[in-house]
DNA sequence: TATATTATGAGAGTGAGTCTCATTATCATA
DNA sequence: TATGATAATGAGACTCACTCTCATAATATA
């Protein structure tokens, strides 16, 4: 449980991020509670995707069924987003329509998760070559995922 | 390693495989029984990442506890692959030592996962920036996995 | 053949994640 | 501000993919 990135969660971008979801979310006709608000606060502070663990660990007031309820309500309107690493617990994350796109270094003795952004020019050609992939095994591509897997700075 | 492309079952194809399994499975002290020879030819059969109802509909005669160990030895010693598609049963498929380097196609609908190759230049390309993304991060790499998101043929 | 080792299968056990439902908070309208 | 309608919450029961246990079976070695 390392210190979570701070650059993130400067109040500028934490408005920014609310006014954002409040969008999304009364666009659902859903409410902006604040369970929900410390949910969205708490995965812009640690800035990487987390477990339900480590959203417990920041909030330990919130329940465990309104956190999977409100990861689910949320990634539905385009505000989480859940990525499966292992076999272990789930993680969590603001969705790229947020923070953008980008790709993950996952640590495969710690099992933590970090961001990273793959060069612009090479991006571009991937998505390139993933379209052709696509059309021609008749697939409608909606995204891609890029995971590299190793072992942290911490546990190499 | 190219005979991996597109006729995965030819009897040839099979006898090179179990050749070779044989090889890492002896090199770990380990036997190649009937169970193990049969869930080996499943996963090759079917050519793509595969859950546990695939395989046990392929092979009703097989206990799931000993898939599932069977599974996991086979991955421990570089067999077997696990990958985590979504919340539901995970995929197993040939280790990429076996049948070469390739991404995935994964079906939001149905949930059926299919093998591609991406093209060898952008795979290099793509190699050494994240080598590069890795050592920035002091992250050692092992590697990586590319995965394309959307519908599939059947489901689109 | 005897003996030690490895593999198997049936079912019990585990635990991440979901569902239920009674309670609470919030909204809309008068 | 009340009042009724709707949405959200939390505690715990429940599910189900997966793992573990252990008695039995198969295989290797002496």
């Amino acid at each position: 449980m390392k210190a979570t990135h701070l650059p993130k969660n400067t109040p500028h971008d934490l408005k920014l991020l609310h006014e954002q979801v409040t969008t999304k979310l009364s666009q659902a006709n859903y409410r902006y509670t604040d369970n929900r608000r410390r949910l969205v606060e708490t995965l812009a502070r640690y800035g990487r995707p987390v477990t339900l663990p480590d959203i417990l660990n920041a909030e330990p007031a919130l329940a465990q069924s309104s956190i999977y309820r409100n990861l689910d309500l949320l990634e539905n309107i385009g505000v989480t987003c859940r990525i499966a690493v292992g076999s272990e617990h789930a993680h969590f994350e603001l969705a790229e329509q947020l923070v953008g796109h980008h790709h993950h270094l996952i640590c495969k003795a710690c099992g933590t998760v970090q961001d990273v952004h793959l060069d612009l020019q090479i991006e571009s050609l991937l998505e390139e070559s993933l379209a052709q992939i696509a059309s021609r095994a008749n697939f409608a591509p909606l995204h891609h995922t890029l995971d590299l897997h190793g072992r942290c700075a911490d546990c190499k």
